[in-house]
DNA sequence: CGTAGTCTTGAACCGCGTCAAGCTTGGTGG
DNA sequence: CCACCAAGCTTGACGCGGTTCAAGACTACG
């Protein structure tokens, strides 16, 4: 079991869906989510208007279009940010992990559906209390600004892997970004053997990847067939050498993923 | 000649590639970039810190990975925001219209290329003092907040459009979002006949879509072989009828395009 | 009149999508 | 304990949309 999982559970247990007073002093994303330059008063402050939701995996967090009364940040757990066509066709244009925000300020209508890819806790805030907190306190909304901007950054790395790379590059991508995030949340270096949990379902890749979940399934066996990754059931996956991996990805050696 | 080409001449002919304390209360975009909401005190501090500078078309702003000691926002013409791969490939992943701010504060390694995709006109301000301004007038702030998050806001539509769309709707989707951008700027309804022009190249419009010239080429020809468009010359189109064309986009009719 | 930049058009190729079948795994009930 | 089923995943055959390569047209500019 992964140390996200595990936090995951405590928090569930001690708050079965609803506000039971947890201390932020004691959240995992205490120093990379909004509150994270927050002084002991902001907190409490923010205690008084905040609440916990949990949502299991393919649950609808919230709907495109629809009224959303709060905002909040994931605690543990993937969501994802979808687009869809009218045809049906859906593209992924956000993955949420612990410390994402959701949901933007002064504008109360969804933009997008957000859903639940893994078991998700989230820490939501009542979205008036929030709005007038972050007029009052610079650095909230300061903080709020970086998080967002850094988010263009991953979007937009995002439009070049689905504008011009292949489908193998793009796998090869994905499953990289997923291993560096494990890596700066584990403290582990990226240089020998690494062992990863893939978020989501081979569906859900193709839709972050623009790509069909049988061209998704083709390229992960070919990477496999070619000792580029190995697989431990069909949700895991092991790096023998991150460095290759890299190379098929089609980035350049440290191309731009920090967060 | 456009309304924005003239505006551009004026600039141009005023202030010869640098600072002649144009006045900001004259200023054509005024009311829509980062300087949007404020007093005329603070326009006094900005324009302590501003000055002008102009591209040609094709010529670069700023370069991807270098120093970038001033922010600043487009005045006048269009100016492409792009990444690219080892081997060559590009994308573009942000077009920069007139108002758009170009630069991170608190960053002063530039992330992209930016090159002048017509010639362009912008409103520098010097990084240091425009990163103090930022720290004491929260509006500031707010203010580039709130366009961070419409061109997040853009870039998850046009994830979309990369991920999912077909060389056509991709075609369909850019002349409207181009005709969108038009009709708001000249106050004119997208309903009967409009004439726009085209601010790319076949190929920065391929860079755009994710597509390769020729294949823009080819679908601009199907769409005015079917008269969903009409050709006066390669960069200006005529659209006898708006709302064929957002069909042709695979969007549904009032898609998300506000801005 | 010639040349360079931009655009158009054609023909051949191929990567990925589509359709379809079968496998693996975990859960449920007899 | 095994039979059954559904969800998720894999694999194959085939066709199409978009790329690639190549030739030519249009326009601006010397």
């Amino acid at each position: 079991m992964t140390t996200r999982e595990n936090a995951l559970t405590q928090i569930n247990q001690k708050s079965p869906g609803h506000d039971t007073g947890e201390r932020c002093g004691e959240c995992p994303i205490r120093y990379r989510a909004v509150c994270a330059h927050c002084e002991t008063d902001e907190l409490a402050l923010l205690e008084g208007m905040k609440f916990y939701r949990s949502f299991e995996p393919g649950q609808p967090i919230v709907w495109g279009g629809e009224q959303m009364d709060f905002v909040g940040s994931v605690v543990t757990g993937v969501a994802a940010l979808t687009q869809t066509l009218e045809d049906g066709r859906t593209q992924m244009v956000g993955l949420l992990l612990p410390s994402d925000f959701l949901g933007r300020p002064s504008r109360d209508i969804a933009a997008y559906n957000a859903t639940a890819a893994t078991r998700v806790v989230m820490c939501c805030f009542r979205r008036k209390p929030f709005e007038q907190m972050m007029r009052q306190t610079p650095h909230v909304a300061h903080r709020l600004l970086e998080m967002t901007l850094d988010e263009l950054d991953a979007a937009r790395e995002w439009m070049l892997l689905l504008g011009r790379k292949t489908a193998r590059e793009k796998i090869a991508s994905f499953i990289a970004i997923i291993a560096r995030r494990e890596a700066t949340l584990l403290k582990r270096n990226p240089g020998g053997r690494m062992r990863i949990e893939l978020p989501l379902t081979r569906e859900a890749m193709a839709d972050y990847l623009g790509l069909t979940l049988e061209t998704v399934s083709r390229q992960i066996s070919a990477l496999k067939r070619e000792g580029v990754i190995e697989l431990e059931g069909k949700r895991t996956i092991v790096l023998p050498d991150f460095g290759r991996l890299v190379e098929e990805s089609g980035d350049d050696a440290d191309g731009g993923y920090f967060s």
